[in-house]
DNA sequence: AGCAAGTATCTTGCTCAGCGAGATAATGAG
DNA sequence: CTCATTATCTCGCTGAGCAAGATACTTGCT
């Protein structure tokens, strides 16, 4: 069923190994969505909520509207949906008190971590059998996609 | 604005990396088929569409839908929308007279190389900064990926 | 101070993607 | 030839997300 791609000088077959990896992470995450009575909008917002509280960011309810790509009303009854599921409070911001600080729950940390734990437990595991100079390329090539995607 | 993750012992700078290229990816992609008048689930349609144009496979209205993770009737809107649009055809299948193969119209494959041409020729060129040896640790690395997200 | 302009969020009314259930039509097994 | 199976489509519905505008707060200007 995986056709094996094969070595190509122009690097194709990177590229489509690197299409790949993205449809079926895409397809892995619907799938928990589903499994947790999340839409995959709903998931996109907890990892953008878990990676802003990972980095010690303040997320406001504006700011993970932008993130997603979605208007200020879809916002708004995503933070519903989020807030009503127990994901997140809303917190007014005492220094401007027209925003909205969106506060993590610890239940969506927890769910946050079933999500993530088996895949990036695989990652590392693979990451295993590659020496630190095999890491470097690998970080030198992700890192080139990654700023390659936003001239789209 | 990009915090670089700086490389850790435990491979996690790698794995926030890689989820960071499937986030940009995938606004990538959302912005496209909006651009184009598309849902993003009629693009990635397209894509299925146009991989198994690429693999000489028939692919019918059913196996479409599984491969998106639609049911039948979500399929069957969806091969409507991708109709109307003129990106394809139905095609009664003369040995079983119950399938619908997809036939792709030109006009669609324009629209793939529209999308992944630019993206495709920037990361050819990336590529072309990595030796030999360096794509073959690339492809080591995307492949256990690759195999990694099935499991979840 | 006081008012205008700007900013953050929420409300309302709507469209349409996708679901569940079931209908229809064709094939295949016994 | 009948019954079970498979492929697609139809119908009715839920709910995600949009556009437009309301509301509440802040900031700059005078």
């Amino acid at each position: 069923m995986a056709r094996e791609p094969q070595p190509q000088p122009d690097g194709m077959d990177l590229v489509h190994l690197l299409r790949e990896v993205t449809v079926r992470l895409d397809l892995a995450g619907a799938r928990f969505a589903a499994r947790n009575g999340l839409h995959p909008t709903d998931l996109r917002a907890l990892i953008a909520l878990l990676d802003a509280a990972r980095a010690g960011e303040e997320l406001t309810a504006g700011r993970l509207g932008a993130r997603l790509g979605l208007n200020s009303a879809g916002t708004t009854a995503l933070v519903d949906r989020l807030e009503r599921l127990g994901h997140l409070r809303r917190v007014r911001d005492t220094r401007d008190r027209r925003r909205v600080l969106l506060a993590v729950e610890p239940q969506a940390i927890a769910l946050g971590q079933a999500f993530f734990g088996p895949p990036i437990a695989r990652v590392r595991s693979l990451l295993d059998t590659f020496d630190a100079e095999e890491r470097a390329t690998v970080r030198r090539f992700l890192t080139g996609v990654r700023d390659a995607a936003d001239g789209t």
